[in-house]
DNA sequence: CACCCTTGTTTAAGCGCTTAAAAGATTGCT
DNA sequence: AGCAATCTTTTAAGCGCTTAAACAAGGGTG
């Protein structure tokens, strides 16, 4: 239907001949227009709505050598922790007038590398990552460009990055709590082996709310993985118990390992989730919804996160060269209340 | 502590003094590397390692005229339909090797409009946008620069674009037939206005399938709005009610609808849920979970959606100048049957 | 009216890469 | 040895923008 073909997108010097000026007064009028006299301007500006120019960026970051956007690389959109980051690194890039670019992992290594490629070839003024396990080697490539840079949930020593944490052990702590403060006796701390590093924090903060508590008393129950599948196998082995032998109030490891024993429970007429066992989660991972039952979860502010990180980023940025200081911060999990957990009740 | 600064990156004049070739030589090395002889090739390679050579993609893409990016705007990356999209892009777009940066616009049009600027000045390949309400400006700017591409979800008459939409009709009817096959008589529809366009093609649906089953009734219940608190409000309502007098089989035209119905019903004991009542939801969102069942619904296959969309934009962007034909796509939606639907008990 | 400010505009030199075309090396053949 | 054909490498001209510096044209001043 268009009759004109247009070749090309129309450029800086394009509308400088149609406004009758200079090229410099183009680009003056759109970067400096403080410069420039109110009538050419008007000239430029009609010049520009008419021609449909958009000023070329790779030029534009070719000549200044700066960019404004910075670029974030997340390990899997589909876990709404990431989301959250996103948000909240949206939020501290947005304050200072940068754009922020996502690129979605999707749990793919290769993926993920190729996101913090692309970034370092656009010279984007920053990195936001949220690493998958064994990402090491990208990490230090991106390092050893001298990107700014910031990791997110990656507690590994031996990174020469900012970081921001959450506090592991504090959420074990805080779902453990809760159950006691509930009035729940035998705790249940479900997870898979130490070997992934949240998971041992957040014993160690399991392990330390039951032994505050005084009255209570722990079992640790371990699965294979962190699944669903693992939730339900647990609930299956609960199910051959005697009620009695039971735990009345159980942290998961992960939401999904949470949800997963909800339901075991559930579909097996085991037992009432909360009535018999209240059941914590801990991440409140917003798209696990599997399990038959909202999940109490301690929640790891992703948001909070993700604006921390930006905030380092910006800081790095923005340091002269060679005077950044790499910090960490720490970020505290907080409780969720749904309808998991409930005050046990009385005498049983 | 690194007491080198580095100014600048290295750029590929550095490297080609390093290796002790001419520019266009590294230039070949790594873009047709079949030009080089191996041993100047591996000469260069040296040097770019030691180096840390990256290459600049502003002035590569200046140079050239392309890039290697595709830009996707998303209305809201809470909402799991908008994930399951860009999952669904990035299968499309990967098979050609090109890379999705994603936008996150959260529900301001503003800022989708930022994105979309930022993609335009990008010279990206072409825009995938899920836009939010009255977006047209903002889509015709695009258009209007000649750049390629697709909508998602916008089902809008004079739009000069590529669009993959979900059959709305199709929504309603299965989710409606869903519940006559499962032994529900008395259907009822819960919508706000229809002033918003999917909400209107479900209800035609939902019709459809009372009116084809013939021993069903519809009753059509309106909301002010879409949200969790209008379905709080519904269960109230039904809840005054005599029990005989009540839908048994519930079509509720969002998850959060749906969610706030089944909460409702249940904290206030008026029906159980799936019991009494059967509830539906019409978008199968990930994020909706505020519900204490996990729901039924008709998913809108947003993956699909997403893939679809990648492969009319690759169309646009291959097709000869002026030879592209808009077209549009619908993706059929699918039911997932969950805990929130059962089959009728017998005589009720 | 020669001089210095302002204010507004243009000139021109890049930014770091790609790529067609030219130039050099090598090789094979007579 | 001489020459064409082939392979490898270099030269050089941009791509579209920014920006320092040069230039022009009016005003005040003294």
């Amino acid at each position: 239907m268009p009759a004109k073909v247009k070749k090309t997108n129309p450029s800086m010097l394009d509308v400088a001949r149609f406004a009758g000026v200079s090229i410099a007064t183009v680009s003056n009028v759109i970067n400096r227009p403080e410069k420039v006299s109110e009538a050419t301007a008007e000239q430029v500006r009609a010049a520009i709505a008419e021609l449909g120019f958009v000023r070329n960026d790779a030029a534009r970051s070719l000549a200044t050598g700066t960019t404004s956007s910075i670029g974030m690389v997340l390990a899997d959109l589909d876990n709404s922790l990431f989301v959250d980051m996103a948000h909240g690194a949206q939020r501290g890039v947005d304050a200072v007038g940068l754009r922020l670019l996502l690129g979605n992992a999707a749990c793919d290594l290769t993926r993920q590398d190729d996101y913090l490629r692309l970034f370092d070839e656009a010279r984007v003024g920053g990195v936001l990552l949220s690493p998958m396990e064994d990402s090491l080697a990208g990490i230090e490539r991106m390092r050893s460009h001298g990107r700014p840079m910031v990791l997110l949930n990656y507690d590994q020593d031996g990174i020469d990055c900012c970081t921001v944490l959450v506090d592991n052990e504090e959420v074990g702590y805080l779902a453990a709590r809760h159950l006691i403060e509930t009035g729940r006796k035998r705790i249940g701390f479900v997870a898979g082996r130490d070997y992934y590093q949240p998971v041992h924090a957040r014993r160690v903060g399991v392990q330390r709310a039951v032994r505050e508590a005084g009255g209570a008393r722990l079992e640790e129950i371990d699965t294979g993985g962190l699944d669903f599948e693992d939730g339900l196998a647990v609930a299956r082995a609960l199910g051959e118990r005697p009620p009695g032998q039971r735990p009345d109030g159980i942290v998961a490891v992960t939401d999904d390992i949470a949800n997963g024993i909800a339901e075991g429970l559930h579909t097996a007429f085991v037992a009432e989730v909360p009535g018999d066992i209240s059941i914590v989660g801990c991440e409140d991972n917003r798209s696990a919804r599997s399990g038959p039952v909202a999940l109490t979860a301690v929640q790891l502010e992703g948001v909070r996160m993700g604006q921390a990180a930006a905030e380092l980023l910006l800081e790095e940025m923005n340091a002269p060269a060679g005077e950044h200081r790499h910090r960490t911060v720490t970020v505290r999990p907080g409780l969720v209340v749904r309808a998991s957990t409930a005050v046990a009740p009385l005498g049983v």
